[in-house]
DNA sequence: TTCCTTACTTACCAGTAAGTAAGTATTTTT
DNA sequence: AAAAATACTTACTTACTGGTAAGTAAGGAA
């Protein structure tokens, strides 16, 4: 990994470990062979390097529907999204919307615009899936899947919020009854266990 | 008010608007006749004051829990729960455990202690209200009711990180939503309309 | 009348934030 | 081989943070 994407992949995590109004220049540098300094030379402002953050898991997530997701069920990217969460309430991370949603006000337009767009763009892909699944007879919900795909990103949002308060189990508990309410026939013991590294930049969301 | 119990309250609303680490005693000065300075006569460290903020929080809930809530059926002190919650989503404000559990991360331990204990009374506050609910057969929902109140929590904590960023509107949406799944008979619009001013200190939570 | 407390103010501290400017070693292009 | 771009470092500025110290005006108690 080049410096640069090295520079976001670290700000991606520190946003998700502490809040973006919490991390600095230099929390970064101390993660890599760099001062503080040089992190201006790649993103001028912090603001910047948030931006960058934001489009690049925007970009991720796009990625991931265009090419793998579209060979997959519903159920399938909706197993993957679960995942992705379950491996961050043991890292006690939370997920990019839960994060900065917060300190949404302190935010500029820009900054606000590119998080509205990678919070529409995840409720979107959600939706989609909820509404395949309810097609294909393998959920049941009232309402549209619109709303139904609000509650699932708030839950699953919600539960990594709380994880450290409360403890890790909450995020098993909450999305199983989740899936139960939504009639799905899978539960996160389906999923798979969590590796014990976690090095990869991969994350939707 | 006193000048204190002013501290806190601004200190209160600025977490709730901006988020614990975004939020400075020159920014609590500039809101009343004092200097930034004089806020450490009242409160030592900015640590003290967020205690304070979240034990007044702690009390409000004990004390209407111990003396309205006594008389109340369930169901309207889950209307009350709602009714706060709604109120906030116009003022953009976020629940304090919303605002500060993206932050936990970075808090000390009698801070993680008592955000830990918010939480707690919150939780057990909720679900006993549900569980009265059920018996009563005014609700109905699978599992135990302490899974169904962090459900609930985590749907009204979520509605008001994402209204600023989708919209107002959603609150009301999501809200329904959950009440039509618990096979409650009200909805938000039952709740009355919320005044023009905002200027009382409560709020549970 | 003197003393002490309360509730501040002014002035300041050290530390850290974001950001800038100038210089340098390394690589790439011409 | 010279020039230029790349990827930094060092050293700095400005602004603001939480926190401290010393002083003071007003009021009540001895």
């Amino acid at each position: 990994m080049n410096t640069r994407d090295k520079i976001v992949y670290i700000a991606d995590r520190m946003i998700r470990d502490v809040g973006y109004n919490a991390f600095s220049y230099s929390d970064i540098s101390e993660h890599m062979q760099i001062r503080p300094a040089a992190i201006h030379y790649h993103f001028h402002t912090k603001n910047d390097l948030g931006l960058e953050v934001i489009r690049q898991e925007l970009e991720r997530v796009r990625q991931f529907r265009r090419e793998e997701g579209k060979n997959l069920s519903g159920e399938d990217q909706l197993k993957r999204l679960f995942y992705t969460f379950f491996r961050q309430s043991f890292e006690d991370q939370h997920c990019l919307m839960g994060a900065l949603t917060p300190d949404f006000a302190t935010f500029d337009e820009p900054m606000q615009k590119r998080i509205r767009e990678l919070c529409g763009v995840i409720l979107q892909w959600v939706s989609l899936c909820l509404e395949g699944e309810r097609l294909a007879d393998r959920m049941r919900f009232n309402g549209t899947a619109d709303d139904r795909a609000l509650l699932v990103i708030s839950t699953l949002l919600s539960s990594l919020l709380l994880a450290p308060v409360i403890g890790r189990e909450i995020f098993v508990r909450m999305a199983d009854q989740l899936l139960e309410d939504l009639g799905a026939h899978w539960r996160v013991d389906d999923l798979g266990d969590v590796p014990e590294d976690f090095d990869d930049p991969h994350s939707y969301t």
